[in-house]
DNA sequence: TTGTAGGCGTTATCAT
DNA sequence: ATGATAACGCCTACAA
């Protein structure tokens, strides 16, 4: 592509580089009469410095890397586009990479982004991630690293996550006290963190309510597959009287599994999931949701990733920033009213 | 960041840094002694070869700028995907930009993405884009720059496109040949390419099967807008016996809108709607639809972008590709048989 | 087989 | 007030 430079300008001005650069940066003691020249020049034809060359002379990019298992999703869409907007407006780019849900494709990926030299990098990590010692190594060679949704505790960075363990707890509590006792779980891979937060939010709920924990009530999927139906088959093998999924994937494919199976869902399910999707609302019962903050997630983690490029320590790093989930009561059919919880009764 | 570079591996084996580079770029006539040792100190310390200063020597970036209207958008996102895949394979990275479906960020990210240097430019124009001279000057000034989805005929390139006007033909045509005559058509702002084009095909239909066009069928909304209600409203005053609708989130703010007015949708409406969303199985009646190949459109664009770019001129361009669309037929209730198509008839 | 020098675009430092 | 020089990391003629 046809560009004009810094040298460009001086010799059809016939004058030095460093002189010109001097007037576009608005330097010091520079005569006004040269810096019109140069500016108007510059302006005429268009010229913008070639921010390849600044990167090289400053070491860094203004370009911040972000990973994520896969772009098209809901979640993860909305995650960008809120660290997209702090990022832009702090003068920063982003560089956007997939795992797939691959931790061979994590590592190489993560190579990628250092080689492109970014400044800073945003992870969630892909599902099939258990060790991290890819991300410590670069920690330890002074990258700065913030992990979102998907976190590991064996990384000391900041955290930036929905409170999984909050909403669980909401949405089975909600199950609870509109008279089920039987909550299927139907969730993702159990050995990301996110999982285990839910199911932990799950369990308090019982347990604040006295009902024993069924761990035939819970089936673990695979990203990627998109048959629950096996899942969901087994689940109702347990007789369960209402559904509290993790994801908008398993919620849908749920659905879509019982309505198959006519099972008259009115009646005998509510349903429950992590989701994003406004259409909620027109499905057949409509389906309560636990909203994850996407949008916020990524803003508070792109803002503390570029504080920490910009050494701007903000005190209580490295840390844990949970964001609120919303509940969104849709379900219509009340059963019984709410049983008084064993836990509350005992205290009081 | 702690980086290892070429004349720090010369230095540590007392060497010259064009040695060194000869040597890890498998350079010919290298001493085969020399070559081992330092490729084997490259591995030891994770040598990386500087990106930036690679592109600053060979003018080039091996980076894409996709701008987009908006990334969370179930359709933007599959797009980006297939342009992220196709640019990976082939040794390219994307950055993303965000119009907001605004003119004014349109130009001054387009002139972001210039200023970063990108190889090249795949574009989805913003819906209030009508001029396209900002792009047009960067194509004179050699940018190689694609279009996708949302283009403009002013400008001389390559477009990649749904087959807009064939998915709107089937869509349109579906619902006459199961009995409806007066269907609604609610879509989005007229001044952009895709809705002129299913416009075209919405009528073409009709005129096949003698169906007078009759405008006040049709209603325009802008985008970022969710409140449809009030054009379903304006579109039940003529009272329609169908709905085809130019969105995923005008078909379920459409279908919101006939629930909420408690019109009985399963007798009196199909709605079809351009949409990847699983959920149309869900919904009460399930939403036949076109689906948008979102995915192919991606990859067919970063590949001609890529091929521009590397001078790899694939004959025809520029031109239009058109991708096919898919209808997915969920809707059961039939009416009367298809009525004879007038033009069909005259023509036999 | 290896080293030297120059250049990609920019800016900071040190002359003049 | 302006110019010359060096440096960021890498590569490649050209020289040795």
């Amino acid at each position: 592509m046809d560009t004009i430079t810094i040298k460009d300008i001086a010799r059809a001005l016939n004058l030095s580089t460093s002189t010109v650069s001097r007037a576009l940066r608005d330097s010091y003691e520079i005569n006004p009469e040269t810096k019109r020249l140069v500016t108007e020049y510059a302006e005429r034809f268009n010229y913008r410095p070639n921010s390849i060359a600044l990167s090289l002379k400053e070491n860094r990019s203004r370009v911040i890397g972000v990973i994520v298992p896969q772009i098209a999703n809901n979640y993860f869409s909305q995650a960008i586009n809120g660290i997209e907007a702090i990022a832009y407006s702090r003068g920063y780019y982003v560089i956007i990479f997939q795992s797939h849900e691959s931790y061979e494709r994590e590592i190489a990926t993560v190579q990628q982004a250092v080689a492109r030299k970014v400044d800073g990098l945003l992870i969630s990590l892909s599902s099939s991630t258990s060790d991290v010692t890819h991300l410590r190594e670069l920690q330890d060679r002074k990258l700065p690293i913030v992990l979102f949704d998907r976190v590991s505790k064996d990384l000391d960075t900041t955290f930036v996550t929905a409170d999984n363990f909050g909403g669980a707890f909401a949405a089975t509590e909600h199950l609870i006290q509109t008279g089920r006792r039987r909550i299927a779980h139907l969730t993702i891979p159990p050995y990301i963190s996110i999982t285990q937060e839910r199911l932990a939010g799950y369990r308090a709920a019982l347990e604040k309510y006295g009902i024993p924990y069924d761990e035939k009530l819970i089936q673990y999927t695979e990203f990627g597959q998109n048959d629950v139906e096996p899942f969901v088959d087994a689940l109702l093998d347990q007789s369960p009287d209402a559904f509290f999924t993790a994801s908008d994937r398993l919620a849908i494919g749920c659905l879509a599994a019982l309505k198959k199976r006519a099972i008259s869902i009115p009646e005998t399910v509510s349903l429950i999931g992590f989701t994003n999707t406004p259409v909620a609302d027109l499905l057949a019962p409509p389906m309560s949701t636990v909203e994850q903050p996407a949008l916020e997630i990524g803003q508070m983690a792109a803002e503390q990733l570029i504080n920490q490029i910009e050494g701007k320590q903000t005190g209580t790093q490295p840390g844990r920033i949970t964001i609120p989930t919303r509940m969104i009561v849709r379900a219509s059919s009340e059963r019984t009213p709410a049983p008084h919880p064993l836990r509350e009764q005992s205290s009081l």
